[in-house]
DNA sequence: GGAGTGATGTCACCTGGTGTCATCACCCTA
DNA sequence: TAGGGTGATGACACCAGGTGACATCACTCC
């Protein structure tokens, strides 16, 4: 087998990602996963927490950019202000990977157990761009809100961007919907 | 064994929600929870497509009311301020069950997997909030959005009222966040 | 060149989940 | 009142995800 072969982390995304745009998620089986990637079962989920998580792999760091961009935002912003900045930290991201997050997007899409798991994820966004705004002064019950209203208006501008024949940037997608959601939060 | 004894689905239920706060979900195995309903793991499958299930029945019932309050709202009626009166009606369905949605929520804490479960099901229910939203007459953009506020504001609400040693009423608790959704929105 | 170390393979095992068929309780009808 | 039909359940075999324990290999460093 590849013993020692460097890469495996790499090996076996790249493989998960191929078989399951290939077959599906459901039918691919983690063995096959790893027989492509020259390893075993055993050795992929020494890596990977189970058969989702290798899809998952670097939601971290756009997470870390989101809170990144808070960080660095001005003293005199306001919350919403600065759901703003984490959402062009974002957009650099998914523009910069455009094509492997569209087919890492029709992946999950097709699978109700990895929209499970993407949610979560999101969930997680969220608490660590509320603890960014915390870190920011803004008080607990507005951190808490402003975050959920940024990774609402992120999956919305996300699922208009994956699939835009006119390729509109992200950036502007994001900003036209938190700039639709103020509206609507203010007409109630 | 217990055969043909009426109410399978209940006892099941009961069996499960039992078990699992006992000795907590990932201790719990499919075949005790049969067992100590008088059935079999395979019955279980049965009635519950998985072990995670069986802690959501009735959330259908929940959904179908906050659709009903949207669709019962006046006609001159904001997208917010049907939200409004779907958080109302979710209000009046978790105070008359309010002990039984505490264990089931503690539960549900305590499990990853079923917090991935419960996510999906919120994105279930903002989905046909937004389909109600939507036969109201709201544009698809604003219905998506003010539904996703929607699950926001509910979703931050409970967790607020579960463990409130006030027990201050739900309805309360949930018009109050989404006046402050409202007002971090506007001040943005 | 040999000891140590970390990544991998091997094997056994548990549990969630499903397909298939037998079996039982109950109802209906002659 | 016997017998056939029907739907819920049991029994059994099986697959795949996931894990623990231990052996084994490649590489490094002395």
């Amino acid at each position: 087998m590849g013993r020692w072969r460097p890469d495996a982390r790499v090996r076996l995304m790249e493989a998960a990602l191929a078989l399951y745009g290939e077959r599906g998620y459901d039918e691919t089986t983690v063995a096959e996963i790893a027989e492509r990637a020259g390893l075993t079962k055993r050795t992929f989920f020494r890596y990977f927490a189970d058969k989702r998580e290798v899809l998952f792999w670097g939601s971290e760091l756009l997470e870390q950019q989101m809170v990144a961009a808070i960080e660095a935002a001005p003293a005199s912003a306001s919350a919403l202000s600065m759901i703003g900045a984490a959402l062009d930290a974002a957009a650099a991201r998914f523009e910069e990977a455009r094509e492997f997050v569209g087919l890492r997007q029709r992946i999950v899409a097709s699978s109700h157990e990895l929209q499970e798991r993407e949610l979560i994820k999101t969930s997680k966004l969220a608490a660590a761009v509320t603890a960014a705004l915390r870190a920011r002064g803004i008080d607990d019950d507005a951190a808490v809100l402003a975050a959920r209203m940024g990774t609402t208006v992120m999956h919305f501008a996300f699922e208009r961007w994956v699939d835009d024949p006119d390729r509109t940037p992200f950036q502007r997608i994001a900003r036209d919907a938190l700039a639709r959601l103020k509206e609507i939060a203010s007409a109630g």
